[in-house]
RNA sequence: GCCUUUAUAGCUCAGUCGGUAGAGCGCAUCCAUGGUAAGGAUGAGGUCAUCGGUUCGAUUCCGAUUAAAGGCUCCA
């Protein structure tokens, strides 16, 4: 019995299950044709065409016929044919795309098809031997996804399943993602009050209550001062600029559909335009211009805590994770060429630091996003300009010792970038942390240094974030800590739940000394009903619960059961401060 | 922007085959509770997302818009 462990057994055994939904599919709807069926990380899908989407029910029928396909006992059996051969199979089956995926196969490709039954696919495998080795499947979701990934072409419809060598498995793994649902930030962080949306402000707008307000304003602190420790000068710019600033840096022509733009472009020459920043580059780089520089002063690390504005798509926000105005630890590096690498380190130790003080450093993965040579309309610079400073660059990386993987046509318009990666808890990957390096603003804008030889040169630019855009950084932390954010950034510490009305002036008193001591600590005076409370501050999971009784103060973790049921591990509020505190000053290394 | 789905009380949701709405939790007031993962009574909250159409009449049908959810594309 082969290992189910193994990824390239699992693709192998999800791939033949996809192939089994298209063969039910055709045997249902014959009409429908087919596109692609790759395995995924947590299953695998199939893209047909087809004039509606697949109903519920339509998918339970699948289901049902797929059921079917698997108790048939359908050996599978790869056959290889010659691309004219190939050609006319597929055409004669009615199947455009796959006479579009011949065509557009290298001329020394083995032409390989897989047959179960009834059923031929274009498929170069490889697959299981037989179709009732699939003993657990499900069909999860149905969704809209354009051909070959381009929204230039028709959008197809795509059916997600999933599939298990038993059906423990299986269940075992739905659990699982229903558990993982229940962390989702947007579900969570709205519950627990740090954030909401307006329909009437609009879309990736969100309002950050006075608890994911705390904490953005926690992480932010930490950050700046972390990064004036590491030699870094602020920097305060504007929120907007002309269109002539964008146009120096390029972003009004490669990025000018994604900005804010305030005035009306055709009408420049009567009237002033500007755009909201989407980015701070060019804004933070007129600081570095206001004198000359000498190689002496470089490396210049400049920081902001900047808000930025990005007009994205409209399907494309989500939750907090991405929105239309965000606030972010930017900054830019100004260095000669030999300060590249050591400065590069310093920006992804700066970066592996913040990640470890909030947890996150096991839950990232790296990729080193390279430009795409087959669409330099995305890019500035030449081809050989972007092989230089991508082989540099890589050099770093593997100097460094870091295990990455490589994203093509992943690069900002600029240059090459390290991106460090992180899922969302549907297994969505998104971008966390950059840094960039940048060999052709410094030139766009004249930003030079004179070297030791009096020759004026060029700096590179460093382009990097230290913990990322803080809204995207708060929704993971939610989900990963299910909202129990570790204590140093918790927006409420503790809770003090007064047992009984009589006890409510002695909580407010408690509160307002405890607050001065600086704990973030909340009174709940709603109702005397401190069972009920218990359970709800569970699973809010509050650090901390104080219990007031008579003269009694009291408290214990959450996880404690109230003192009257049995030992309780009594601190007073001293000790809570202290050990508070020592938390938060451990935060520092 | 594209595909699918959704929008009713603070929250979770039910409902009206078209005659202006209900439940649970929560909230308010009162009562009870002195060591308790607590009980009861009463009450206040909704132009049923917005705009338009059909209709004698729309929250219910139709259309548009806005927002939310998942995916695609895009991206921090």
């Amino acid at each position: 019995m082969p290992n189910f462990d193994d990824g390239a057994y699992r693709s192998t055994f999800r791939h033949t299950t996809a192939h089994i939904l298209a063969q039910a599919v055709k045997r249902l709807y014959p009409e429908v044709n087919l596109a692609i069926g790759p395995a995924i990380d947590t299953g695998f899908y199939y893209d047909f065409d087809r004039a509606t989407a697949f109903t519920p029910e339509e998918l339970s029928k699948i289901e049902d016929e797929m059921k079917r396909i698997v108790k048939e006992h359908l050996p599978v059996e790869r056959f290889e044919l010659p691309r004219e051969q190939a050609r006319r199979l597929m055409a004669e089956k009615n199947e455009p795309y796959k006479v579009e995926l011949i065509d557009d196969l290298p001329a020394d490709a083995i032409i390989s098809f897989y047959r179960q039954g009834d059923f031929v696919d274009l498929c170069a495998g490889p697959h299981l031997d037989n179709t009732s080795e699939v003993k657990a499947f499900k069909l999860t979701q149905v969704a809209g996804a354009y051909w070959r990934g381009s929204e230039k072409n028709k959008m197809l419809q795509r059916i997600y399943g999933t599939s298990f060598p038993d059906k423990q498995q299986l269940k075992e793994f739905l659990d699982q993602q229903e558990e993982a649902k229940k962390r989702d930030h947007n579900k969570l962080g709205r519950e627990l009050g740090f954030f909401t949306t307006v329909d009437y402000i609009g879309q990736g707008l969100p309002i950050m209550l006075p608890k994911g307000a705390r904490v953005i304003q926690l992480l932010q602190r930490f950050v700046e001062d972390e990064e004036e420790r590491r030699g870094y000068l602020l920097t305060k710019t504007p929120f907007m600029a002309k269109s002539d600033l964008y146009k120096i840096s390029g972003h009004w022509d490669h990025y000018r559909e994604s900005m804010f733009i305030l005035g009306d472009p055709e009408k420049a020459d009567q009237e002033e335009v500007l755009a909201l920043r989407p980015m701070t580059c060019p804004f933070q780089f007129q600081a570095y211009l206001t004198k000359t520089r000498s190689y002496r002063d470089l490396p210049i690390r400049y920081g902001e805590t900047s808000t930025l504005f990005r007009n994205e798509a409209s399907g494309e926000m989500h939750g907090l994770i991405r929105i239309r105005q965000f606030t972010i630890s930017e900054g830019h590096l100004i260095v000669a060429p030999d300060q590249l690498e050591q400065e590069f380190r310093g920006c992804l130790d700066l970066a592996q630091f913040m990640l470890k003080a909030v947890g996150l450093d096991d839950d990232v993965s790296y990729r080193f996003s390279k430009w795409d040579p087959a669409d330099q309309e995305k890019y500035i610079g030449s081809a050989d300009q972007w092989d230089t400073v991508q082989n540099t660059m890589q050099d770093i990386l593997d100097n460094m010792g870091l295990s990455y993987r490589v994203g093509i046509g992943e690069a900002a318009f600029y240059g090459p970038k390290l991106d460090i990666q992180i899922k969302n808890v549907f297994g969505k990957e998104d971008t966390l942390i950059t840094i960039q390096i940048d060999f052709q603003l410094a030139e766009r804008f004249g930003m030079e240094y004179t070297d030791r030889d009096g020759q004026k040169r060029y700096p590179y630019i460093i382009h990097r974030t230290s913990i990322g855009c803080y809204e995207r950084t708060l929704a993971l932390l939610i989900e990963k800590y299910a909202g129990a954010l570790p204590l140093w950034i918790a927006p409420e510490q503790a809770r003090i739940l007064p047992i009984s009305s009589k006890h409510l002036d002695a909580a407010y008193d408690m509160a307002k000394s405890l607050r001065e001591q600086g704990l973030r600590v909340e009174v709940d005076d709603r109702d005397e009903k401190i069972g009920k409370k218990i359970r709800e501050a569970q699973m809010e999971k509050l650090h901390y619960m104080l219990v007031i009784g008579d003269q009694e103060v009291e408290q214990g973790t959450v996880a404690v059961r109230s003192r009257l049921d049995g030992d309780l591990g009594v601190m007073m509020p001293a000790d809570l401060v202290a050990r508070l505190k020592k938390e938060v000053a451990e935060r520092r290394h």
